[in-house]
DNA sequence: GAAGACACGTGACCC
DNA sequence: TGGGTCACGTGTCTT
């Protein structure tokens, strides 16, 4: 038994020199990563491995909550609407829930915005990225009466859309450009 | 020596169970660690210390990038807006404007509302038509180290344009949103 | 059969 | 004197 199952001796000595070289590579990284935990006070292997262990969790947890964040930064921007007398802005910090500011619905999507020129109407849309978006939205303003003479829509950031259309009022328009976003956010809405 | 240092024979077998307890708790670590890595392919104990690190050190330098981002983005979006009586009207999500206009005085144009989402830029240009106007603007964006991605042109009514912008930010790249309002508007009336 | 990885028991060392 | 950790050499199993 002892001898039948034994490394010639020739083998064992380098049996020997590559377990200790592979001891001697384990111990290397179990420091190296030891340097990597910020606040690790022991530095017995069983810790080492345990607060790596606690301190990957926590960098994921919070890893995914900052993404979570910048992404939607982007959409929170347009929710609220500081304004001062020549010019707007939009400040995370400072405008946080506006009294203005529509709670009911949750998505602050679309953001329409309407402009006339005798019979030219302008439509900017801001909104999520959506399967047939575009088209949608055209045939919700063609309902209005208003023939499209250009529309152009520009991807921005993670998901959201920047929509520019130009059209004009054919004669059975009739609308305020106040009833005109609502009833094109009405519209809109029903399929977002 | 050697008997003298060697344990009694009754502790001796503690010793040995107290070992393999040990033993067991690290491979447990090593298997709880190990679970904690995504795309792990290896898992031999160095190879699991070794994309552990690897990991870790992605994670953290992601998370510092992700932080900085968060704090950087103060100013969100800043808009110059001069309204005009026919010209402007909000939907009521935002706040309601107020009645005190400057009409007669200044060309209010151009009237400049720039976006962030991490590095790229939206920017909106409303002004009046002017010969070599889109490319005196897209020379302006250049010239603050932004790359342009995509640009839009659209007339509207009789002298009047909307231009909306895509572009990344360059490394050189390191205004406020503010400031990169102000000095846009700066260079464009130079030319107007 | 050669090379590598692992668990094991053991002696040493340190609070 | 213990109770804990470590490094070591070794046997065994897997490529």
């Amino acid at each position: 038994m002892v001898g039948s199952l034994t490394r010639a001796p020739l083998l064992a000595q380098e049996h020997v020199i590559a377990e200790r070289k592979r001891r001697e590579r384990i111990s290397q990284s179990f420091l190296s990563l030891a340097a990597l935990i910020p606040g690790l006070k022991k530095k017995d292997k069983n810790s080492v491995l345990g607060d790596a262990i606690e301190y990957l969790k926590q960098l994921q947890e919070r890893k995914a909550r900052l993404e979570e964040q910048v992404a939607k930064r982007t959409v929170e921007s347009v929710k609220f609407v500081k304004k001062t007398t020549q010019f707007y802005e939009q400040d995370d910090q400072t405008s946080s829930y506006d009294e203005n500011f529509d709670t009911q619905s949750k998505n602050p999507f679309p953001d329409i915005e309407a402009r006339v020129s005798n019979k030219d109407v302008l439509i900017r849309i801001h909104c999520e990225t959506n399967k047939g978006c575009i088209s949608n939205i055209i045939n919700e303003v063609e309902k209005l009466h208003l023939s499209v003479l250009n529309s152009n829509a520009l991807p921005f950031g993670q998901a959201t859309l920047y929509i520019t259309i130009v059209a004009q009022m054919e004669d059975e328009f009739s609308m305020t450009l106040r009833d005109l976003v609502k009833t094109l956010r009405e519209g809109l809405l029903s399929f977002m």
